[in-house]
DNA sequence: ATTCTTTTGTGAATCGTTTCATTTATTTTC
DNA sequence: GAAAATAAATGAAACGATTCACAAAAGAAT
């Protein structure tokens, strides 16, 4: 992979025009320069298609215009969107946007992590279930929806008011008897507010409710036989579940359906992210939505942000209910 | 978005180590050094904590172990499956991926392709649905689906081999009428092979097929009055259909099921693509799976081969069938 | 011990920008 | 019209790594 064509460099520019290597470069930065060279100028970079080197550039100022966004994985619907909407939020800004797909992989991740601090992107971004994972300090972070310490803000969905929302939501479809479902590490504390939310709300509502937590190592199995554990004469003890993200519920569904399970009609699903099909379409199950948009646009905002002392530790953003077809009503 | 510390240098390492400027370059590039120094360069490195610039090498090298990545979206499913195998791709050679979400947008396709030049990237891989876009000369530049022109190389699946797979699939199936349904500008080629594959494969089975084509720009309502035109007493006159993209065989799906017709009993349906949930789930429907790794792959092998003379202009990739809940039968 | 190779370390020059102290040109003022 | 004030153009120095001609050290040969 080799460009054959060498590019022009500014000296070029400079002979062709017959002005000064500064001339060109006031020209290039939109700086102050009289009519006549900078029509000289302008003529001499159209003529030499010239384009500024922005690595010598970057090299320059420091800066490189570059942030690095660190995903699990693009190919979960959720972190696409997240990755869509940070590709333009960081568009708009004028930043370009490298993307390290870490595939849960703490060893790449942090490889990936040192990299980006290596190639000297102004930035990371980072969704990272590595509690271990090490950033410089003065390295600009922000962490979404997992914590990193309190050296890096972090922007998450609020997910206390999300986990409450689906057991309101639930109680009002007329539920009486729910579960909870999750999967994750334990020490995943943004997730666990999911789970007090909806006790909370539980409480609130007087809905009966049960839970069954795995770790990420734990067979899903496990979830199959909670499920056929609480099916007496071929019903299902509960009238409603939450599921802590919509992968979850979607695998759920599909148990549910195999075990002879009607939903909605027989036990109504609560999802968490917001997953559509192709971005745009439908959600794939009645969900606590998570703002994508507006959490990329935040970690973007806040990484941009030069003032440290204004960087909160943690933003919350409203999440809301979307109905995606395993609810009765909609 | 600024790092407080300032990184060391070369210099400083230098200095630290008590030696050449150009000996802490061969100990960092691995060139022979003798040992004490090797050894006094090493501590200095990791006492200083001393990363290199990149930046800098690149500009020196003219390489900046950087690829562009030209792609519609991230939220279709399949292009962020695409993404996320080339992203791997493109680590295993220690190349870094600049991801380029367009959204369709001809101009901003443009600007972004400038953008990579600007950036001086070494290569980009797209996959563009504007057939006026302007690739300097020069660039490296592999085509996704949609052929660029002679200059540069295309990787596609083997879209009539997967048009007649897919007739052959629904004759197997038992299917007597079939439709074909596609959405696209009628200049696009390779999806154009999809439908006179389709037609090869249905004459050679004796199927009796009907199609309906829209423009982008046409409303999808279209495809509605078309299958209402086809339901006679409730019944439809096709029992199967191939959809262009598994997006749109989702689309009609639900049409079908609000016109009351059952999937795969009624009518059989196959898309194309091979859109699954989460990834590494089933498949949205019964479709044709396009290879995305091998794509992906193959893509990045060509990017990085010097020899342009080996570089086939258009690379043809095998589909397979997938069971995807949407046939009968499995 | 002396000379000739071979190996290895050295540091100035270079890449393409930006910056800034100077110089040069233009305009203003009396 | 000369001096002062303002504006604009100039080009050397700097950013941090690589390269390469050269110097120095080590080893081999006589």
């Amino acid at each position: 992979m080799k460009k054959e064509v060498q590019s022009p460099t500014m000296k070029d520019v400079a002979r062709e025009a017959g002005v000064a290597l500064g001339t060109v470069s006031k020209v290039v930065n939109g700086l102050p320069v009289g009519d006549s060279y900078k029509m000289r100028v302008e003529a001499a970079i159209k003529k030499l298609n010239y384009q500024v080197n922005t690595y010598a550039q970057g090299m320059k100022a420091g800066r490189t215009y570059t942030v690095a966004l660190l995903l699990p994985n693009t190919q979960n619907p959720f972190f696409a969107s997240l990755a869509h909407y940070i590709n333009i939020a960081l568009s708009k800004r004028k930043y370009r946007m490298l993307l390290c797909s870490t595939d849960f992989d703490s060893a790449l991740e942090q490889e990936y992590v040192n990299m980006a601090q290596l190639n000297k992107v102004d930035g990371i971004i980072g969704l990272t279930y590595n509690p271990n994972l090490i950033v410089e300090e003065g390295t600009p972070f922000v962490a979404i929806d997992r914590p990193m310490g309190p050296r890096f803000p972090c922007v998450a969905s609020d997910n206390f008011a999300g986990g409450q929302l689906a057991a309101e939501k639930l109680a009002d479809l007329g539920c009486k008897n729910v579960a909870f479902l999750r999967v994750g590490s334990s020490l995943d504390s943004e997730t666990n507010k999911r789970r007090s939310g909806f006790e909370n709300g539980c409480l609130s509502r007087a809905l009966s409710y049960e839970m069954k937590i795995l770790d990420d190592n734990d067979p899903y199995e496990l979830f199959e036989e909670f499920l056929i554990e609480h099916i007496k004469d071929g019903k299902l003890s509960f009238d409603g579940i939450f599921c802590v993200t919509d992968r979850l519920a979607y695998l759920i569904i599909k148990s549910l359906k195999k075990l002879g399970q009607r939903v909605p009609e027989n036990v109504q699903i609560i999802g968490f992210d917001g997953i559509r099909y192709f971005g745009n379409e439908d959600y794939i199950c009645s969900t606590i939505v998570q703002p994508t948009q507006e959490i990329a646009e935040m970690c973007v905002e806040l990484l941009v942000r030069e003032n440290i002392a204004t960087k909160p530790p943690l933003v919350c953003l409203p999440v809301s209910y979307a109905y995606g077809g395993t609810t009765r009503g909609d």
